[in-house]
DNA sequence: ACCATTAACTAAACGCTGTTCAATTAAATT
DNA sequence: AATTTAATTGAACAGCGTTTAGTTAATGGT
């Protein structure tokens, strides 16, 4: 009976490894050669299974591609996060926006799959997809009322706010991303500083 | 000789008309049921030739795609194009914002080609490219200029403001496109406007 | 220890995809 | 009418996501 017990809870483990090989193989195919070659043979292929195996721990591909969005999704997070430390809300929102944009440009990738990409998910978890989001946006959020509260931004309503300040930055990031700014490549990170400046500026009571 | 002269002229002819019925066919099935149901073999079925045939017109996919991105350009710069006229240039500026958003918003899928997807071009046609983009560009350029000229914007220079405007403007459309803004459906167009107008209002001196 | 049951895995298949190319048909030229 | 040129096809290749029958390995009961 208690080898029993033990059978089952080796059986959860050896489960959940293979979900994460799966998953790793499927990041690393991402990182290294794009969204666009990730295909179910060629994780079965790196990890040394057969294209089948893969189907008994992730019900189609879209739902390997939330665990990667969801995977990016923690990392951006937990980079925001590194911020909240800092005292003075203006200096943390001028922090969070700049690092916003060096993370996107930094992780196009990943930066992709969070925010420009089709959203993955046939079936489930759009609530649970946007929870993730939302922790995201709700630093920015508490920033924002902060600033507000202190009388430090020319806006009132913390939701257009911080709604504004987000489209902002995701307009920059994303249009360097997919390589639609019509300025020269040299020139493109002293503009994208002076841009987050005269933005926060213009915001800035 | 004269006859010969006509046949050539007929075979340009209709070399063109074929190469705009694939084109058509390509559009229509884009519109109709998306950039991932455009394929060779549908396009083919649908004007009744074979897939091979499309070759002969078109050097591959991206090709095809690349005619789409340029018509789905040409209509947005025609559209902007009609607020040419209007004397006021700050008056102009908001206009043009107001209807680069709707424009976005209500042709979601052209929008989608024309700034969100990656570029599909292989080989070529990178310059290119870029000219349609600029031409619209030089649009919201030239009105910025005259804001500045007539002091009627607290940033002075033309290259960041345009830049920023567009960077507002883009990541407010494509936020809402791929469905990444928490807010609900309902409150939207409300959002979009009062963020245009508060980022107007502070642009304006 | 043996057998029945369950779980894990594979290989092949289905219907898609973009692209190429030998073979065929139609048109134009001589 | 015969020959050359152009246009078109259909099959093939290699890839894709996904399903499933069949095989193998591990487990449970007696």
């Amino acid at each position: 009976m208690v080898a029993v017990m033990g059978i089952a809870e080796r059986k959860v483990r050896e489960r959940e490894s293979m979900k994460a090989k799966i998953l790793n193989a499927a990041f690393k195919l991402f990182l290294d050669h794009g969204i666009e070659n990730v295909s179910i043979r060629n994780i079965a292929e790196r990890i040394e299974f057969s294209p089948g195996t893969i189907y008994l721990y992730y019900r189609d591909k879209d739902q390997i591609f939330f665990e990667l969005y969801n995977l990016a999704f923690g990392r951006f997070y937990e980079e925001q996060q590194k911020l909240q430390p800092i005292q003075d809300p203006y200096d943390r929102l001028y922090q969070g926006c700049q690092q916003y944009i060096r993370w996107g440009l930094a992780n196009p990738k990943l930066y992709d799959l969070m925010f420009i990409v089709e959203i993955p998910m046939n079936v489930i978890a759009r609530e649970e997809c946007e929870d993730i989001g939302r922790r995201s946006f709700d630093l920015l959020r508490q920033t924002v009322t902060e600033c507000i509260e202190k009388g430090k931004l020319r806006i009132k309503d913390v939701e257009l706010g911080s709604t504004m300040i987000w489209n902002m930055l995701h307009g920059i990031v994303s249009l360097i991303i997919k390589r639609r700014i019509l300025v020269p490549e040299e020139t493109v990170e002293g503009m994208v500083s002076a841009m987050l400046d005269n933005f926060l500026l213009l915001l800035k009571r």
